[in-house]
DNA sequence: TGTTAGCACTCTTATAGTGCGAGTGCTAAG
DNA sequence: CTTAGCACTCGCACTATAAGAGTGCTAACA
């Protein structure tokens, strides 16, 4: 129901707030390449484009900026994607140049790199360590009544935690323990450890050891704390130079959510495959009112999926963040799988 | 040199402007408790005490506020530690209250709760985790080509990177160097495994096994890189609730300077025994010359350290602050070497 | 001689007024 | 339907003004 022209308008006006974050008014944007058209025509079709809620004025005598509507509409009918210039397909390889082996050290790097990139806050989300498989499970024992179990799974990821022992345990009931809990456990995801561990696991050891109650359940008990969310960071700072965001409290508040890994949830929505654009309110938390979010899931293997996320602000650069996520997923889907396999 | 009554003058004036943070005039102060002269005469001391280089005003008719020196001398001579209140020492108790085994769950919580008590920022340092005892060192295969070292130390803090393997390896091979390692590295500290790797270990091995060099090499190099900091944060965001600060470029560079672990040193001078005040440009980086750190070394059993430091604006409540840490010192000391020793 | 009341002066802050520039909506002519 | 023209509206930067808080200095007082 927009004519061509008023699409026009609408992807010029847009376009310049990106930029210049200025309201932009009708005597600046006839002035552009591409308008044929005087200002006083673009003047009527912006009070159009007003009237059906796609632009905004900051004041009554103020040039136009994007409703929310009109960033939704941009985002969803006039964004061509543009091939990546050179020099940022070059930092994104550079993720990948030295070889690194462990997944979480090229993820971590990616948050870095993107965010460098972006000038934005960037959040990603690595494999679910629930489904990540036993690979091996250990005790060492610290002191007479501690000790300190580790699981090291499929991915080379390694969970460790501190927990209490018996005091005057015979070392090889631990030993026997540790080898009762390899033998069943190995092969397991670690979603699957907390039935598993009481299922069959509790029977087992009650047949073969002695005092099997006391060290059993604390072991089992650390083993099953919650695990900490596999989520990094880039550029946390990068909000403060955001010439969107003045308001201190705002900030604060944006950025206390974000920390907060129970929140990102919320953010990120999980499970979701593909690209994902949140805009301003769209998104589930009121911090974020004046943010867009750009989230792409990743694969690794055939199981496993990550989720990349930009945050900033709702005057986004969504047609090279869109492009720079789909060129990273990409990467990162192939190379993390390549380790995976290796 | 300075007289009785000048001594309170400054007393009180560095007391109100850190309670308010507002310049304090001579007629304001002349109402306090304790004031029995008037303003006019304290007009006079006020002047003395800003050409001594103790106070400053902000512009030529503004109350006075404290200089460097004028925080300076407050804290080597004013400062009367006061008991805390009973709030607070709840507070700092109920870090302990749910018996945690594990050193560094206990330092985290610390920062937490004393960023939440003072509203500034807490940087605590974990000891020297080059200094932890190797208790165990293992190796587990996850791939054909890679497997994660993983090395465990008296403290149960756990190491682990992943590093490359040579193809078509032999499992037992790797058993039989991790075999060897834990023979003669086990009781070596995290700082010595460097040397004593190359030394020893290397001889060992280079009789007993084919092949050990490209096994060994890349097991080296995952071992002895890096490590990361043992430093933990409470209240980063604390920062921008300060009314001191305002300026967003000084904010983020100051946070910048603080997230970058390698600074830490510059913050936190290490080995420092006892409390120490680094008011403004005392401090070694210049993005925290309008900050004043506080900080205070606690111990471990006999041999091991840590710190305690609180980053704040140069306003900071000293008195309090130190009554804090001084106390928290105290506490995390007895609670980790329980926890060592136990 | 030290202390204080008094006073002129300074400087900040808040408020209101002014002019300029950028922008709008509307009207009327092309 | 498009556009030039014009009156009008704001925001912003600048200036002026008044109030308030504080100072330094002087002179009187104990």
């Amino acid at each position: 129901m927009l004519t061509e022209r008023q699409l026009l308008i609408l992807k010029v006006t847009v376009d310049d707030y990106i930029q210049s974050a200025q309201p932009v008014g009708s005597n600046q944007l006839a002035k552009k390449s591409g308008i044929t058209f005087s200002s006083a025509t673009i003047r009527n079709e912006m009070a159009d484009l007003e009237s059906m809620g796609f632009l905004e004025k900051t004041h009554t005598s103020s040039g136009r900026i994007p409703s929310e509507r009109g960033y939704r509409y941009y985002v969803d009918h006039l964004l061509t994607p543009r091939a990546l210039p050179k020099e940022d397909i070059v930092q994104l390889r550079s993720i990948f140049e030295d070889k690194i082996s462990e997944t979480e050290e090229v993820i971590k790097r990616s948050a870095m790199i993107l965010s460098e990139l972006t000038n934005y806050t960037s959040i990603l989300l690595g494999p679910d360590v629930q489904r990540h498989i036993v690979k091996k499970l250990s005790i060492v024992p610290l002191t007479s009544n501690s000790a300190v179990a580790i699981i090291v799974t499929d991915s080379g990821h390694v969970e460790n935690r501190v927990f209490p022992i018996p005091e005057g345990l015979d070392p090889s009931e631990i030993e026997k323990m540790v080898n009762i809990l390899n033998e069943r456990l190995v092969g397991v995801s670690l979603y699957d450890l907390h039935s598993r561990l009481e299922q069959e696991t509790m029977m087992i050891m009650k047949q073969h050891m002695q005092r099997y109650g006391e060290l059993f359940s604390t072991f089992r008990q650390a083993v099953l704390l919650p695990r900490e969310k596999n989520v990094y960071y880039g550029g946390k700072l990068n909000i403060l130079n955001q010439p969107d965001f003045h308001d201190l409290h705002k900030i604060r508040s944006l950025m206390d959510v974000m920390e907060e890994t129970d929140h990102i949830p919320m953010i990120i929505p999980v499970g979701n495959q593909g690209l994902h654009i949140r805009i301003g309110s769209e998104n589930a938390l009121s911090a974020m009112e004046d943010c867009s979010v750009i989230t792409v899931s990743y694969d690794i293997g055939q199981e496993q999926t990550g989720s990349i996320a930009i945050v900033g602000p709702k005057r986004m650069d969504y047609k090279r963040i869109v492009s720079l996520l789909d060129t990273l997923s990409g990467d990162l889907s192939k190379e993390l799988t390549r380790i995976l396999r290796s």
